[in-house]
DNA sequence: ATGACATGTTGCCATCGTAAACATTTCACT
DNA sequence: AGTGAAATGTTTACGATGGCAACATGTCAT
């Protein structure tokens, strides 16, 4: 660094950051295949093998990338739901935002819940995983159904939503569900049940404030 | 064939249909990276290249792979079922065998519903997909929820069953639902709303004997 | 019989991920 | 300040893969 003005550095500064923006570009534009250690490292202006300093394999720079997808995700459910007021209606605005950015970046998406390209074990995936779940979670808490009152009842609220707007999205982008008669597709809301909005099945808690 | 007894006839008799099935041997021994066209050639004793004139490419197998896991898939959720009179316990079966199957053959059920690998329009896959499914829809015909009398009531039943059932799946496949605090991961059971099962709730449909 | 076609093989190429050896920069410690 | 270890990048090479072209062999309709 002789000039003030670096032409080249030798060193990138921030490669591992730019790796993994750069890799989301990639896969945003032609999906999983189209990410390549030698691709993305042409495309930041580096050697082919400097991503291998900062994520050891290909396999870790697709789990820190699925990471950076969780925190996205996060983002895109919470969306809208602050907005919102009613519990039946802060539920919806998570779900829409799940369904939404599963479409918006497909490729993303599926990568962030593939363990066959990334390390499911990954402190830093497991935990942005969690912040994910935890906005679902979080809204999800309260609400009862047929289930809610058992033991682990939270859980098992969070656990049935998830599944429900996961297996939609999974297979909405696999473009299974456009097999019907009309061609077009169920909405989501379509097929939210109605029955987790009651607030009062069993034994409505006193302190329900959100 | 000049003996009765072919030592290695320079034609294979049935090499398609034996790709299918050691590919999938490979599949299940080492999930879907395991399988390359030229494994899969030395193992079935044939060149690298010989699956191309069956399946044109790699991916053309895949489909193919896909579309037979699809036929096991809609077996494994009749298993059960015909033992089953009462619908609520018909339903139970058949989303066992799913969940069963999954869990059973992961890397198989990946592949089904991995657009990544399989080119979803070939016409034997999505036939072998529509069968599946008419299990499920089948099965879910008749059962009454909050939106089982509005438009479209049937298919919003059959999504709505199959999103859950098959999210269910594929978190659980991720390893993701084992986060609880506990360790435990909840069964599928855990999580299935009871009120699929209630047959009348808005107007009881009169001829309603399944 | 014979020619078209299906089926299978050999050889080759571009691309990929990974590894080792080496170069350059940074940074902690004295 | 000086110095060695560690971090960060590069170069070169290797083995494996999917796909393609050219060719060989068997099958089948005419």
């Amino acid at each position: 660094m002789s000039s003030s003005v670096p032409d080249r550095p030798y060193h990138h500064g921030d490669l591992k950051h730019a790796l993994v923006q750069a890799g989301i570009a990639l896969i945003e534009e032609g999906g999983i295949p189209a990410l390549s250690l030698r691709a993305l490292a042409a495309r930041v202006g580096v050697s082919h093998t400097a991503p291998r300093n900062h994520f050891g394999s290909l396999r870790g720079l697709l789990t820190a990338i699925a990471a950076e997808g969780f925190h996205r995700h996060a983002r895109a459910m919470c969306e809208g739901v602050s907005d919102q007021s009613d519990p039946q209606a802060r539920l919806m605005a998570a779900m829409t935002g799940y369904v939404r950015f599963a479409r918006a970046h497909p490729a993303l998406f599926g990568l962030m819940f593939s363990s066959l390209h990334c390390d499911m074990r990954d402190a830093e995936l497991m935990a942005a995983g969690r912040d994910s779940y935890a906005v679902l979670s979080g809204i999800a808490r309260g609400l009862d159904w047929d289930k809610a009152d058992l033991p682990d009842g939270q859980r098992r609220t969070e656990v049935m939503l998830w599944s429900l707007v996961h297996g939609y999205a999974q297979l909405s982008l696999a473009g299974i569900l456009a097999n019907g008669p009309s061609g077009t597709m169920l909405d989501f809301a379509d097929i939210m049940p109605a029955f987790a909005y009651r607030p009062a099945t069993a034994s409505p808690a006193p302190g329900d404030r959100s």
